[in-house]
DNA sequence: TCCTAAGCGAGACGGTACGTCTTGTCTTCCA
DNA sequence: TGGAAGACAAGACGTACCGTCTCGCTTAGGA
């Protein structure tokens, strides 16, 4: 429960246009390719107005919460398996069925922002998740900020792979590969 | 014997210039922030004189052969050693080595065509490597190029966490936690 | 007995707080510098404040009826004495006595609105008194329409150059030269 | 005899276009309407080549240095004749010739930044002029940078008067009338 | 005294023009 | 006469104002 006054109809509007625009401006087009003027002209908005709400192009799509709060609530729900330390197949899933939004975003040509958004979560869940089993990994020296790198970043390999060859396994298979590659980390006692 | 005429030594002088102000500017600034007004400037050459030369500010930077030729002298080198699939040990020693200029290119703000690159490098050594071990492999089920793309990713992410945290532990220490975090892949029967 | 109702206590408050505001920002950094925000900001009103009683910036400043009453009062006190066709000696005192401010709306930099809102005074104040005394310019061939907009013009022209330059003489001696400058037409006979 | 290098053959076709394009918006719809697109689209020109030239479209008009060179042309040509102070009737010829540009730049609605170029050189003209004939002028107590003030502003409000009422004399006839309405200064002896 | 219509502040909004910046092409000039 | 210097067209950028508009809150002034 915030402090901040619920903003005006205008304004939630508003921000609603530009966030359809960007979402079908970058699956269009690609990030990259896209103008302010583009935005506002998609929108349907003043310039001014843009400038009035979001500093920069960047900084639109960073307000732009659906995905890390798709990433939060995917990683909720798996939190209750036990077995996996970074909720991979839940992401699968997930980037699998909105396949053609995530390949514009994330991998070759992705948009950078996005990719070390989505690590910096993984990578965040990763830890914390490593701390906790801590008693557990008592076997190998290597550091947990190591090993939590490594398995943040070979998950976003993984996805950015499958999304960037058209998806040719089913999630749940590529959740296996995932599993297979990362076990001296995810099950250590094997 | 190539078909292409000795350089002028004017030519070659330009493109010294060019390397030199590209390098220096890379370190100042961070290459995203270069233009290619900027080199002109550093380079002391006009700008037609650039478009002569290189398409954009990447052509410049790709044909600024040092960095492939690297990675190609360190694979070759290490390739001997029938353990490895990547030559992982020589590359942490060489980016350690010159980790101001690396640091700058792969890694958070880093260059993606250089990070690229590198991890096309990586990808093409892992698959030709795996290809060739592949009777060995035969107790997995996992793909070839996921397994590639895995062990390539892997160490990218290694080698920049590494940079990108001022190198705490030596090139040794960082290759044994690679070794031991792909174990599934680089020796597959243990 | 106007159809108009009797303004609301708080128009009226609304309306001197922008006269006030505006007076003093012409002195403070010049009319044409002054925006809509400017004035809206010194008077703490709202915005459509501002538009719901005046039309543009130029609206409020000929609204701010103070000068055109102030020029029609001195005309008519002036307009016994019989030998002068334009109020001369009364606008050299009055506009002497504002000085600050008259200086900041007419001549160098000034405000042509203004500007052109006393010639026009003038002009017609002129020109109707040539023709009252039409009868004794019959020896002169130049229409009334040129001699009272020489009038007019050359009287505008002493009160700028006498404003800007600091009012180095007083009135009386300002009127005198015009009179004298101006004999040709102001007592054709002599 | 400058030290300035001649200019690049493009940058004067640039300047000549602009000029051309100043000019015929100047006549078709008046110099404050005119925007820097406007000159940009009629020129044919790029944005940044403007402002390569001119800080603004200020800097355009007054670099537009054929105004200037007219005035003092007319000027040295008329200063043969000894008895006119100010070169009145070469002027009423030449903005009569010119009509349709002038009328857009002075006067009513005209462009504040030449007519006073105009008046100030007709101001210096005439306070020139009326030094070299100082002893000629000891019958008159007025100072000579008000009569010369009045010389010119005079001259110019019968201009301004003649063009935006559709030259409704020949300038001969208009020169006469300044001549005698200055009469007083012009040729104080009478 | 209450009620209701108006005045009001606040500020979001669509627009227009601005002056800056960078790019890749094209023309001129000079060695 | 071939390459360096740099002028150029194109167009996106972020800023500054403008005049319109939609909100609720306040507050007269008539019922």
């Amino acid at each position: 429960m915030t402090n901040e006054k619920t903003p005006d109809r205008r304004v939630r509007r508003t921000k609603q246009r530009l966030n359809d625009a960007l979402e079908s401006l970058i699956i269009e087009k690609g990030y990259d390719k896209i103008t302010v003027q583009d935005l506002i002209d998609r929108a349907d908005i003043g310039r001014s107005t843009f400038y009035a709400h979001y500093e920069t192009k960047d900084d639109l799509l960073v307000s732009w919460t659906q995905l890390a709060e798709d990433m939060d609530l995917h990683m909720a729900q798996e939190q209750t398996n036990a077995e996996s330390i970074v909720p991979s197949l839940a992401l699968f899933r997930h980037l699998g069925e909105y396949h053609r939004l995530y390949r514009a975003m994330i991998g070759g040509g992705g948009i950078d922002i996005v990719t070390e958004m989505i690590h910096s979560r993984l990578l965040h869940h990763a830890t914390f998740e490593l701390e906790r089993r801590a008693e557990a990994n008592r076997h190998t020296s290597i550091p947990i900020e190591v090993r939590a790198g490594f398995l943040a970043s070979s998950l976003l390999a993984l996805l950015t792979w499958w999304l960037d060859n058209d998806m040719p396994y089913p999630p749940e298979s590529m959740d296996e590969m995932y599993q297979e590659l990362t076990r001296t980390t995810q099950a250590p006692g094997k």
